[in-house]
DNA sequence: AAGCCTATGTCACAATTGTTACATGATCGA
DNA sequence: TCGATCATGTAACAATTGTGACATAGGCTT
């Protein structure tokens, strides 16, 4: 397993001798399905690194609706985690597992040294951050300017990118949550995609056309 | 003016060795009220640190659309301006004058130095991320889980947090633009608002009470 | 004072989204 | 196979927001 490791770590462009010491001090984390990886309990002081699976972000509101961030791939690291541990506040966020997952966490005590250390792990990090605030514009975007049905379509396409599968096997309900909004207007919307031919459904799973 | 600068940088809490280097290497600019600072044609390659005034940011839509985002007051600086610049990538908002406004331009050549040279421009980096994923995790918030009368009402209190003032001048027009909606709907909600008694409107001008 | 421009108030109506309720169909375990 | 549970379809209606049209009123210019 140590191999795959150092295979996708090379492939965030870190270098070798970073690479081998995040090998060495970081362990080695595996969640199902459906597993919280970070929550607004968990102070969570260390940073997490995607080697395999996939994971979600999800904004919660204090009473405890939720809404769909992003997801995270392999490769990945969740920037809101590092400022959140820098910082030692409270996370206003929860990471979940969307699929079985390997995470490589590494303890937040080595990120200072690692920055002023390596080049590669300040472009590392600070490209992790442009990434992060230009997906939450998107959502901002989607949530201010577009209907719950374009919405909706692009929360498809996301997640059809992110599993790399045409088929989504959720919900109507689960959807519904992750668009902040209630079940019956999900169904209702994507008869109305299925009509005009961009879905196919069945029970528990949406065909992206 | 150049001890001004010191004044306000010593508040943001980087070094005294810093400062130096700071005041010594950027340049003063001086925006009037409604005037353009940042904006996705200028490639700005220049961090911007607000002495006085205040700035705004928006999102901007491709269809000329925008939003408000937050505020920037004095010894803050956009994080967004920071990745966009170590990336190279354009910029997907705009910052404006929302007073006139005096702002620190640093070269962002000087920023990888900068960041491995001095623990305090790392925390205050890292701090202005954390800050500005807050704002805009709470702007997603005020979209997703509330309608647009506490939206509004949020607006009012921001501004006038952000001022100082409890009178906010601006049109019905200025507020719809800002958050994205339309003049009657905000004369709607203002009067609402006005009923409750948590506001007093005149001409150009609402008053918080 | 007359005329003009801008800001605000208000009405009527459309479109979108939210909510409740109930029907139908699939799947699974006993 | 029966019943229970879950996922989806659908209808009816409420609430919120968007849109166009027009009235009123303040302030500015000439």
């Amino acid at each position: 397993m140590s191999e795959d490791i150092d295979v996708i770590l090379a492939r965030t462009g870190l270098e070798n001798k970073l690479i081998d010491e995040i090998t060495t001090i970081g362990r080695l984390k595996k969640v199902k399905a459906g597993q919280i990886v970070v929550s607004p309990e968990s102070p969570g002081n260390e940073m997490p690194i995607v080697l395999s699976g996939l994971l979600k972000v999800l904004r919660q509101d204090p009473n405890g609706q939720e809404v769909f961030l992003y997801y995270l791939e392999g490769g990945e690291t969740c920037a809101m985690s590092i400022t959140c541990c820098i910082e030692g506040k409270k996370s206003s966020f929860k990471v979940l597992a969307e699929e079985d997952s390997t995470i490589w966490m590494i303890p937040m005590g080595d990120m200072d040294k690692w920055i002023t250390k390596y080049p590669s792990f300040r472009r590392f990090v600070f490209s992790s951050y442009q990434m992060r605030f230009d997906e939450l514009l998107t959502t901002i975007d989607s949530v201010v300017f577009h209907k719950m049905d374009e919405r909706l379509y692009k929360y498809l396409l996301d997640t059809k990118q992110a599993t790399g599968s045409f088929e989504i096997h959720k919900t109507h309900e689960q959807i519904a949550n992750e668009l902040s909004t209630s079940r019956v207007v999900i169904s209702r919307l994507l008869k109305q995609l299925e009509k005009e031919d961009k879905i196919e459904q069945g029970r528990n799973k949406i065909e992206i056309l």
